[in-house]
DNA sequence: TAGATTGTTAATCGATTAACAATC
DNA sequence: TAGATTGTTAATCGATTAACAATC
């Protein structure tokens, strides 16, 4: 930066984006779809995927693929494709899937026990370590193979684990004021489900994923293409 | 179009999405997001919204605030805001979120009932008429007041209330071959919570909800901060 | 009035696509 | 070889920001 007076929003967000390696969000977004089709590629025995396959099944265009591989590392072979087992491993590593990461779960409501008993996200390196509610009547429950423990517990799960990653499916009321708590207590990222755009201090990522607002959307998306001859796919990101 | 050629991926995209006055992705989901924050404002006994308030709840720039509510038709009053009950109606009907959408669910697991028994979608204008599962052990239960009832009734359910949204809480391996029945039914937009992306003929739009890419691209930021500063919200939009 | 806020145009920037070369 | 596919540069495009005028 040259100059003396302050950042402009653009020098921050470049600031902000490119310390330690963080990918552009669009392509993060792309590499995590790769990363998905490789892994379901891979279990169905396919050794390579060819870069107008994937963009076919995104929907995007193959010169797209060409260049996000390339960004993320990984060359392909002239007529013959990118190995699959390259994808997923380069992936695995940038995106930070292959190691263990620990998280708690707070909030064991329907959503909280859904999150709780889906087995995919232990393909992200996802390990739930200890579940909280505040509700004394759900505490001692078994949940997804996982006992409820009482809030008071939290900070200590926190400080033996070492845990970063918290997944919130709290009431909105709540959310606000847990996540402060969290952030006091050493939590580093938030993986939230209440439909309300939390506030969070420098060095703490947040994911909303606000599932009323995708629903909006699809719903405007509807209404447009009444009559029309959209083919629209609408993608799952959250900001 | 000028030219005899086959229309670029530019000129095929710009057709498709400005033919009956679909919004750019962005803005809707920015629009989506403002409709969230003026619902709750007005729940709390907020008139009146300032751009610099809503910028500072999302993260972005208020002048990209008053650009996207000039874009939906919403005028402010210098010194004062934008009136709460203004960008309500006004969102309200430019997102179609004022109208009963009516919507079949299918697939009776945690996630499908966890849906079922939030009732903040009703704010969206979202009527659930009918939940189904393949799974006889299921059907007759009730879940989130809805009685589950057979996929042998799903065709004329779908007749007799016309519905155009279908909810897909299945797993993955189903998901595919179940859209295309539906689309053969009747119906013109899905919502799916399948990890996988769906390919659908034109004049269907889909929202690939995919909770499994938004957790990759949590945890790639998490390990993308650890030692930095960066301040990342992570949004919830689904291509 | 003065000041705060909206409204709008021009500039900038990042992401995507087109064109084409390189390679197996 | 011929052909299919990857790799890369330049052009394009859309979205965002900066600057400033307008308004209450």
């Amino acid at each position: 930066m040259v100059g003396t007076g302050r950042p402009t929003a653009h020098e921050r967000g470049r600031a902000e984006s490119e310390e330690r390696g963080a990918l552009p969000r669009p392509l993060r977004e792309r590499l995590a779809r790769y990363h998905q089709i490789a892994t379901r590629a891979g279990e169905l025995g396919q050794a390579t995927l060819s870069s107008a396959s994937l963009a076919g099944m995104l929907g995007i265009d193959d010169t797209l693929v060409r260049k996000d591989l390339a960004a993320a590392g990984i060359a392909g072979r002239p007529k013959v494709g990118f190995a699959t087992r390259d994808i997923l491993c380069r992936l695995d590593d940038l995106l930070g899937l292959g190691d263990s990461n620990q998280a708690i779960l707070i909030g064991c409501g329907h959503l909280g026990g859904a999150i709780l008993n889906y087995a995919g996200f232990a393909k992200c390196g996802l390990k739930v370590v200890g579940v909280f509610d505040s509700d004394h009547a759900k505490v001692g429950r078994t949940v997804g193979g996982h006992e409820v423990l009482p809030m008071e517990k939290c900070r200590s799960v926190i400080e033996v684990f070492q845990v970063a990653l918290a997944i919130l499916t709290v009431p909105t009321s709540a959310a606000q004021e847990l996540v402060d708590w969290l952030v006091g207590r050493g939590i580093r990222a938030i993986w939230n489900f209440a439909p309300v755009d939390l506030r969070l201090p420098p060095g703490v990522v947040v994911r909303n994923e606000n599932l009323a607002v995708g629903l909006a959307q699809l719903i405007h998306s509807l209404k447009a293409s009444r009559g029309g001859q959209t083919a629209a796919a609408e993608g799952g990101r959250n900001p």
